[in-house]
DNA sequence: GCACTGTGAA
DNA sequence: TTCACAGTGC
């Protein structure tokens, strides 16, 4: 017996289709009242799930809890690297909003106006409120008062804007749990970007400190 | 300069 | 989906 070498590209030893994960939900009970759904992997061969992150989603908050992964430290070094960032995905059963609109700034910035109660920003963007129900966040006066010719003029600054302010990344991100720098593959990293596994960070700390902080975890052996 | 956290528009 | 863009830290 004997075998004829045969050439082969590298490439053509890779997947022809892109692996997919999915969300396996409602996997049992987690503390604070949450229920667990797993971001995972169907394996076709065995008819096995490979679990990548646990989520710990509280149902009626409609928020997550925590969520759970193991983070193969030296792996890191020889992780794919991806150009860009994929979208936030959301998936059936987990929010009652639409979660790209939330997360929105011009969203973030109509609640923080909202509930401020900011008389200026309201009269701009939102003019279904009574304007005797609005008052002035940085005079402290109904608005009414205000209307009546005290309306202050030129550098006039609104407490929502200087709160909500993307020009100084005060603004709520979609903050990872469980992080896509965490992982080797792209696949394992596409995985991550779901909207169960993010909460609303200021980004000021998502892109300073915080990344600083996983930085380090990952240079962890 | 590069890697990384993000954004919004078309 | 693709593209241009903002900001931070090493």
């Amino acid at each position: 017996m004997f075998f004829i070498a045969q050439d082969y590209d590298l490439s053509a030893l890779g997947c022809s289709d892109a692996v997919s994960e999915r969300i396996m939900k409602n996997t049992g009970s987690c503390s604070g009242g949450g229920q667990l759904n797993v971001i995972g992997f169907d394996i076709a061969t065995t008819g096995g799930f490979y679990e990548l992150i646990e989520v710990c989603f509280d149902s009626q908050e409609e928020t997550t809890l925590y969520t759970k992964h193991t983070l193969h430290g030296a792996n890191i070094a020889a992780k794919d690297v991806e150009e860009g960032r994929p979208s936030f995905k959301t998936d059936s059963g987990f929010f009652s909003v639409s979660m790209n609109t939330v997360y929105a700034q011009a969203s973030q910035l109509e609640l923080m106006t909202t509930l401020l109660g900011d008389a200026a920003n309201l009269l701009y963007n939102n003019s279904h409120t009574p304007v005797s129900k609005l008052w002035d966040s940085v005079h402290r006066l109904p608005f009414s008062a205000l209307l009546n010719n005290a309306i202050p003029t030129g550098n006039y600054e609104d407490l929502a804007n200087q709160i909500i302010d993307p020009s100084q990344q005060l603004y709520f991100a979609k903050g990872h749990m469980s992080p896509d720098a965490d992982f080797v593959t792209i696949a394992e990293q596409d995985a991550t970007y779901y909207f169960i596994n993010a909460l609303p960070q200021w980004q000021a700390f998502n892109n300073g400190n915080w990344k600083v902080n996983i930085s380090f975890c990952n240079k962890v052996r």
